[in-house]
DNA sequence: TGTACATCAGTGAACGCGCGTTCACTGATGTAC
DNA sequence: TGTACATCAGTGAACGCGCGTTCACTGATGTAC
């Protein structure tokens, strides 16, 4: 990189590009997957020559793992909000829901790039963003189990209650991102979460475990 | 193709040479995504030489859509059999992910190629697979309709379980291909589906249509 | 503070390779008479 | 049935291009004294 600030410390400077080849990927991410995306095509979206690369990651596959990671942090972050739960909304559904929508809009590239490279991307990243949608599960199994009217539930129903949710999530923040900005059709899919959430839920209540 | 028996008629040729293009490209679908296929192995893999692909198909993309085409042929067969309920069953909730299970298992390479192409495809496949799901879960939102209990549902909210059940399908397809065989993590699968859609169903039969 | 040396992010040339696509071709199959 | 011609699936050479990776390098930044 030409453009450096004259007097940024050289870890600074390396951590920028590292910055600058993570958003790269994202960008070219949105139209394609990693497993399309070469080295020398980061490397030119970024502008740096291909061999300064390797500097920073030893292959797209290396800075397809560092991607997911970064993404959920900021996934997980959300959770947090979720579960935090703001007095002024009258109903947890309209708040997770409302909450799942913005962040979705607000980390885009994100979550364009975890729902396609869960599905197409090299073995470990597949395998890395498996293992962290399945922590989120677990996570939710437990919000779940300290809500009135599941204290009869089995764990391995509670477990299944929220493969359900969050294989559900999954599916509005895809359809979101296929709504592509329209604010019309972002609405539709909102309004259309909130209501599959409360037919789950009233499902859950009228459902007696048999564990 | 060398190996073709004497006395086949020219066009009976052609078309197994095309259904070997199809089915090569199945196969290497199996490890990664249209997306990162040449027509190069593609050729490779039939055993043809790399310009004999163009008398077939005019792209990667366009032999995309017609494995998008036949996959659908084949899933629809399939709908057809939940369709005509079984009466040995005692459940029409069995039956159903009997079906799905037992056909996942039957055409794991065009399950496969869907869930892959639907996320990571190029644009057209994508928008191919996106609409015939679409009109899968519209054919379902007028055999819930069918079902007592849904009397005074409007058609939105039918449309909207349809689509809720439609995700929890094609997920639970996904972590059948993902269990990849193992007699066992496909049965638990098939197991947690079952569940979940007498959650789903059990909710729908609680709940109130606002239509 | 000044000097001598070490570190290391980014450069640029070079490599062999697989890519999509073009083109003129071959020879078996099909058709008209 | 036999002949002359048309069709067309598959061939093989050739092209310019982008690929991942190697290597020796440069020059600014950092460190030891």
């Amino acid at each position: 990189m030409t453009e450096s600030p004259d007097h940024e410390t050289r870890v600074a400077r390396k951590e920028r590009t590292r910055r600058a080849i993570l958003d790269a990927t994202l960008v070219l991410c949105e139209e394609s997957s990693l497993v399309a995306l070469s080295l020398r095509q980061v490397a030119k979206q970024v502008g740096i020559v291909p061999t300064a690369f390797y500097r920073h990651f030893d292959s797209i596959e290396s800075l397809g793992l560092a991607l997911v990671d970064e993404s959920f942090v900021s996934l997980r972050a959300m959770l947090r909000d979720v579960r935090r739960h703001d007095p002024t909304y009258r109903d947890i559904v309209d708040q997770s829901v409302d909450t799942l929508v913005s962040h979705v809009q607000k980390e885009r590239q994100h979550f364009n790039f975890i729902v396609r490279e869960r599905a197409a991307g090299p073995l470990s990243v597949r395998a890395a963003i498996r293992h962290q949608i399945e922590l989120c599960e677990r996570e939710l199994a437990t919000d779940l189990a300290r809500l009135p009217g599941t204290e009869s539930w089995s764990p391995e129903d509670l477990q299944v209650l929220s493969n359900l949710i969050v294989t559900a999530m999954v599916a509005t923040a895809e359809d979101i991102l296929v709504a592509g900005g329209r604010p019309d059709a972002e609405k539709a899919v909102g309004e259309r979460a909130r209501t599959q959430l409360r037919m789950v839920i009233i499902g859950a209540l009228g459902w007696t475990s048999r564990g």
